[in-house]
DNA sequence: ATGAAAGCGCTAACAG
DNA sequence: CTGTTAGCGCTTTCAT
């Protein structure tokens, strides 16, 4: 009982329900302005003929397009791609579509990005930023036209509203574990200071280090990939004496150094302990399963999400700051008795 | 030297070249019509100012968004995750943006999906159906307001333009691999009749099952995830005598009977091989890393976005339907010596 | 080759 | 409470 698809527009709904399309338009739109009975005719006249509204036609003249941006460094980023499927699923509950876009860890990349979603006039952008300076210069840009909510990773000095994790306390979780285990030198193999994440993580290790009484060899810097994760392992194995455990700054990361370790005759954690960062589904099932922090990866999507639609209602809102706290899981990476106990 | 977003208009840049907005819009829009003189006249101004074309105008008035929607089962898979990057990046390279939908593996939540993404009018939409069966309707009428390309997975009957790997030819690469290993009793884990992949894949195993003089148990039947592989290695334990080798459907489904063996106190490749299907990161990076066939998956992104902008510019093309061949990677999963040779 | 003008489908003044 | 009307910014006949 379909007409063709986009053909039944708002007057033919009006005329259906005997008022004009100006009545129609508030009856559905469900304004005050309208007595009820007529407001019945219309939305059942609107059923009757599957009427949908253009979202195209209702950009134009009122603005909205009922859509977000995401922006993301590397949409295969098993974290990443946790955040983005959580980010979709929330959208999606309040009628939001989700435009995806890969700035592969590439400021340039970002900015372009960042100005063809603000060109299609998304509602709002939620975004994941690749450089915690480079990267402030198109994000001012686009927040002169929508509002952006950043996740994870925290551009300096930029006023927006930004939803993470506590990246001290979760690296206080992880070594405080450690040195539960007997830990006495560990390594960190972790993305460097251009993100935020990647600098906190940082400066809160070396804090730690101090505080807890470690011995930490300096730390190997990189990103957050896979491959990096493989290079520090191929780096610190090369370098000769292993430590006692090896602190990743994101699962991807312990993955790498996982995988490479086990290539170089290494086991873990029989001859080094490995810790990840993040939560993800990976750290589960991979093996061994990776002791990790996690990250309640839902609850960011949903602050995030609300966030932007509340920042969209009201843009003079003052900027939020929320931090989540996240959750040591425990597992196998650093489990067994250690080997190189001094 | 920008001027607030969006607020230069065709017409502020007809009026500085001095030419009607008709004839800017031409201009830009490369069109013969206008002299070349008048052209260089108007491109200048337009970027002189800064001027950029309001897509949401532009589609009420042409019909085109330059946008493409796609609709996976899972955006979690690592299959799709990498068929979405390698997607999001080639549709990048032609201007067009990606709406990213997640069915959640359910025939409701697809035709929503599929309807909204008509409603926002994507220029065409790529598509990994669910069902083979219970996804047709929804996509037909999709189909009607929109081209929609399939990826992966082809539902019955239906005419459309089809993106896949030959599944036949990669069961076979895995089976005849296995043989050569000296595997003589397998079982498949693999996702059930519901799609036409997991269908292909299973048909092809059977087949090859009694080519290759295997001996098969009843193969356990599953959908495409890391709970389901965990699911499928419990029952295979459950009922016994291990086979010389287990066969999964897909990558994650490899890595979730892995995982779940070794809890069981069961060693891949010493106690059981283990292959899956799809070529993921995931397969490569997994300890023990996975013997798999690989999908070549940026091509099938090429092709199936070549087909959808070709089809767009031509509605009328009779549908294509691409198979790309897959390459057998030979890992760590099936290399070890088997325990259990007959 | 160029310009004037008519909308695409909808919402929001502004009148009544 | 309801209807009339003016656009949102752009592309595209239809004249010239």
């Amino acid at each position: 009982m379909e007409s063709l698809p986009q053909s039944v527009k708002l007057q033919d709904v009006a005329d259906a329900a005997g008022v004009s399309i100006a009545t129609a338009s508030r009856a559905l739109g469900g304004k005050k302005r309208v007595s009820a009975e007529t407001a019945q005719q219309v939305l059942q006249a609107a059923k009757r003929l599957g009427y949908r509204v253009d979202p195209i036609a209702r950009a134009l003249r009122a603005g909205s397009t009922r859509t977000a941006g995401m922006v993301v460094p590397v949409i295969g980023n098993a974290h990443f791609v946790e955040l983005i499927a959580a980010v979709e699923n929330e959208l999606q509950a309040y009628g939001f579509e989700l435009i995806l876009a890969d700035s592969h860890g590439n400021v340039q990349q970002e900015a372009k990005r960042l100005r063809t979603l603000v060109d299609h006039r998304v509602d709002g952008v939620l975004l994941v930023s690749h450089d915690s300076k480079k990267s402030a210069a198109a994000i001012r840009e686009a927040m002169r036209a929508v509002p952006i909510v950043q996740i994870d990773r925290k551009v300096d000095r930029l006023h927006s509203d930004f939803v993470g994790i506590d990246d001290a306390a979760a690296m206080r979780l992880i070594l405080e574990h450690l040195v539960e285990r007997g830990v006495r030198t560990v390594v960190l193999a972790s993305a460097d200071d251009a993100n935020s994440a990647g600098r906190g993580r940082r400066e809160a290790y070396e804090r730690l280090v101090t505080e807890l009484g470690l011995l930490a060899d300096p730390h190997v810097i990189d990103a957050f990939s896979v491959e990096s994760g493989r290079d520090a392992a191929e780096e610190i194995v090369r370098r000769g004496e292993l430590p006692d455990a090896i602190v990743a700054g994101s699962d991807v990361n312990a993955v790498g150094v996982i995988s490479r370790l086990r290539e170089l005759g290494l086991r873990v954690p029989a001859d080094v302990l490995v810790t990840g960062f993040d939560g993800t589904q990976l750290s589960e099932i991979y093996n061994p399963p990776i002791t990790t922090v996690q990250q309640p990866v839902r609850a960011v999507a949903r602050n995030a999400v609300s966030f932007l639609l509340s920042r969209i209602a009201d843009p003079a809102e003052p900027a939020r700051d929320s931090r989540i706290n996240t959750e040591l899981v425990i597992r196998a990476s650093t489990s067994a008795p250690m080997g190189h106990t001094r």
